[in-house]
DNA sequence: GGTCTGATCTTGGTCAGACCAGTAGGCTAA
DNA sequence: TTAGCCTACTGGTCTGACCAAGATCAGACC
């Protein structure tokens, strides 16, 4: 059995797995490709279904393969979602780790914003004043106003064209949904934020408009800092908003 | 059946799947719980063992738990090795997204490196120091050098304090190893790239020595931006450079 | 009484075979 | 030729079983 060779050492899962990752790494497995039936795999390498079921489930969880009922086995592009539920868990279980990842997020999107200057077309110019617009509509509701908030900032993402930012930011950006819209309910509390969230986006849509990376990069961070001033000040004066900060 | 009752919808492995990413979320299963058998779990869902299985694989390799044989599964810290897997993949299948990554790279990089103006301690300068010279003493080796250069960048990381931005440069460093290999291979052919490297990496770590956050992030942007021009450069000059980078 | 040893229980690891439900494609009948 | 049926194949799942080895506790020994 030959093709057993590489897979030798390991057993049951890891021996599929590897044989697998072999084939998806080296380039004979392509997306698009149909594996060959479970039943196949199962006899070609000496184990079980179940087993090589684990092995497929697994590629499944990375993004690799996707398991179609009564159809087959079909490698796919790598999917984001991987990074999504990864996120998701690690944060769930390490809360100190939402400022860490807020840190993450600053980067992303500082060097998004970066590369949005170089690359952004008409469309994401569009786009970038729809919900730049939004937000100065939505500047009084709490839900309304963190979503808009939220979408201007994918918007910049979107706009640099870079695949991985647009990975690595979609995936913290469930986590800090809450912090957009926490954000936005601080606005009753301090009315000044109004001029802050509006006039500060502003500046930062026009940064890109002139294609001016450094001060867009500039723009942004200190619109993160404020951001954060104003969170601060919030936690002294108002106390129970620190449980949500987790 | 009760506790059938959030995942009642789903089936099989969606099932158990639902049923352990909400304790996971909720925090009733925290790192280092021991879950319930496979047995136990399969008929408490109502589902049979090999698709328990599937979904605790599944768990496994998001680096969620651990299954230690004939010990139990038990809940473990988010482990980095998953996005090593996805970028891994990701990478084999879709080259092009190296270019991407490095991107991502550089965004961890230079939001690690203004933390690290701030956060770094003794230890953290000595290594930093360390790394450095090994950068001076290694100059003429392309393994060495490599390796010594990716160790000096991920000294910076560390010195960020930041366990996600870590995480994040983590993941991608094993792509991108190679990519500090071959730039040292490229000293042979400019001579200029000595004086490059070395001053190049003093200037990053006087910044953060000086604490100075602004000249540090520009100092490794221009860094990174003067190693992409030398890498252009030796792709019109050394095609066969081109192979590898895949 | 305390400790050591071994049988037993439990756990993960795996297998074999079976049934269901649709899907796809070949074959047949109109 | 074409519409429709029929079978082979696919994933989805279950059942029940066996193995090897860690965990546990009872009983024997010191």
């Amino acid at each position: 059995m030959e093709l057993k060779r590489a897979a030798e050492g390991e057993k049951g899962f890891e021996k599929v797995f590897a044989f697998l990752r072999e084939r998806l790494l080296a380039g004979s497995l392509k997306p698009g490709d149909r594996l060959i039936s479970e039943r196949e795999l199962a006899t070609l390498l000496g184990v079980s279904r179940p087993i090589v079921r684990e092995a497929l489930r697994a590629l499944t969880v990375l993004g690799i393969v996707e398991i179609r009922d009564r159809i087959g086995t079909v490698v796919t592009r790598p999917d984001v979602s991987v990074l999504n539920d990864f996120f998701t868990f690690a944060l769930a279980q390490q809360a100190d780790m939402l400022d860490d990842v807020m840190q993450a997020r600053v980067a992303i999107e500082c060097q998004a914003i970066r590369l949005a200057c170089e690359r952004a077309n008409i469309a994401d110019f569009e786009r970038l004043q729809r919900t730049l617009a939004k937000i100065g509509e939505t500047i009084d509701e709490a839900d309304a106003g963190g979503m808009a908030d939220f979408e201007f900032h994918r918007s910049i993402v979107t706009a640099s064209h870079s695949e991985t930012l647009t990975v690595l930011h979609g995936s913290m950006a469930g986590l800090l949904t809450h912090s957009h819209r926490s954000r936005r309910e601080l606005v009753q509390a301090f009315p000044s934020m109004k001029t802050y969230l509006i006039d500060d986006h502003r500046r930062i849509f026009d940064a890109i408009i002139a294609r001016d990376p450094e001060r867009a990069d500039a723009t942004l961070r200190k619109h993160f800092a404020i951001g954060d001033e104003y969170r601060r000040r919030a936690v002294v004066g108002d106390i129970d908003k620190t449980s949500a900060s987790g």
